[in-house]
DNA sequence: ACTTTATGTAAAATATACTTTACATAATGA
DNA sequence: TCATTATGTAAAGTATATTTTACATAAAGT
């Protein structure tokens, strides 16, 4: 899973904790979520790409493998 | 976290075990998922949403309280 | 009546998301 | 130079997703 939160932060100019508390998440999510060590939950993804006015499609994409 | 998961795999025509194996999970998940007992993972939720042809957004709805 | 197919449900085990706390670093401004 | 802000990282703990196994039921066909 890749994902473009960073850019869409940037774009919303938020910092992670800013971005942590308006989906009511721990900054640290946001930051390992972020460099892609995890796969959120649908309900976070689609709280962020809610916020920020995109899909979930283009928050997060497939890779081969997962 | 309402979803259409049930109606979607109609439209497909496929069983439980069908749409598990298509997205390399168990029954029990597809099953449990369905009856909305837990949230998936945004990896499922995108393939799932990829195999019906519809988004992430069109498949899982939030509900006030998630 | 019997078998098969699809579904609901449930309990125990395992994997993984998410939190909390903490420390390190680089950048910025007083 | 000191304090602050934003970020990276890491370890331990808790919550929850997912698997595995299993059993029950209803529907459909033989």
């Amino acid at each position: 899973m890749k994902n473009k939160i960073k850019i869409h932060r940037a774009i919303h100019n938020l910092t992670q904790e800013e971005l942590a508390n308006k989906i009511c998440v721990s900054r640290q999510t946001i930051n390992t979520m972020e460099s892609g060590k995890y796969i959120p939950s649908t309900a976070l993804s689609l709280k962020m790409a809610k916020l920020f006015g995109v899909t979930v499609e283009e928050l997060f994409q497939l890779e081969r493998g997962d």
